[in-house]
DNA sequence: ATAAGGGTTCCACAAGCTGGAAGGTCAATG
DNA sequence: CATTGACCTTCCAGCTTGTGGAACCCTTAT
């Protein structure tokens, strides 16, 4: 398979693919006489873990460690929950975080009326002190 | 006021308020005889607007945009509503993309016993079509 | 005189790709 | 056989929002 077809297969672009070779996240790919790289059925497998380990939020750096452990048989699974359970907390911290500038951003728009006036209770809101926004 | 100074005022460091002065987000400071920045209240002001205006999400470039409304004083609040609830929506958007994230992570982990054995339903989900986590 | 604690500039790096330029390869068509 | 178009290659640049550090200058106090 050349890498458009894995591309198309795991859902990583070319382009990403590349460049997950480049910083070693995958081993290099064996190439062709031409130059093009190969890829079997267990790339197009190992990029679609990366893949959805991706779009859970893991760093990449995260994703070299889910996919050595992955690759190990012998792993405990208690490491790879670790991994999740951190993961999750950060996520969850995230969103907190977000929700509370929220809140605050919607207290703000409630009070500005929003119209052709210059009176504007955001950029008040924004200039002073925030704690009493 | 040197940039200390007012870095300690407005809660934005020293090395943010160059950047920000590098990158036109504010206007280049006078400098003393021998090079030092100057700075006023009313830099410090901005720099305070700037501060908070970021720690509820704004980017750099929407943060001059609401500066620009913030010094018009005929701007319309309108106008500042608008990015503001634009902005909102952003943010909900990521509140939400971050708690599928978690409702996925949180179902994959709570299937694992995460003990030193091998078996591990978090890597077979990632391994897996994310469809029949 | 010297040392501490400012300040200055400039370069590099962080994450995680993406875009584009310049060019080689492959398969099919006229 | 030549050409076209779709692939592939490498390499460089840029995105965002700063942060760290080096090398060096300025101010003030001891």
């Amino acid at each position: 398979m050349n890498i458009g077809q894995v591309a198309k297969r795991s859902g990583v672009s070319a382009k990403t693919i590349r460049y997950y070779e480049s910083i070693g996240l995958i081993p290099e790919a064996s190439r062709t006489d031409s130059g093009y790289r190969r890829y079997g059925d267990k790339d197009v497998e190992t990029l679609r873990f990366i893949h959805h380990s991706r779009n859970l939020g893991f760093s990449v750096k995260d994703v070299g460690l889910l996919l050595d452990l992955w690759r190990d048989q012998k792993r405990a699974s208690g490491d790879v929950k670790a991994l999740a359970l951190s993961h999750i907390e950060q996520v969850d911290r995230k969103i907190e975080e977000l929700k509370k500038m929220r809140d605050t951003l919607t207290h703000l728009t409630k009070r500005c009326h929003g119209d052709d006036r210059p009176d504007c209770p955001i950029l008040k809101g924004l200039a002073g002190e925030m704690a009493e926004v």
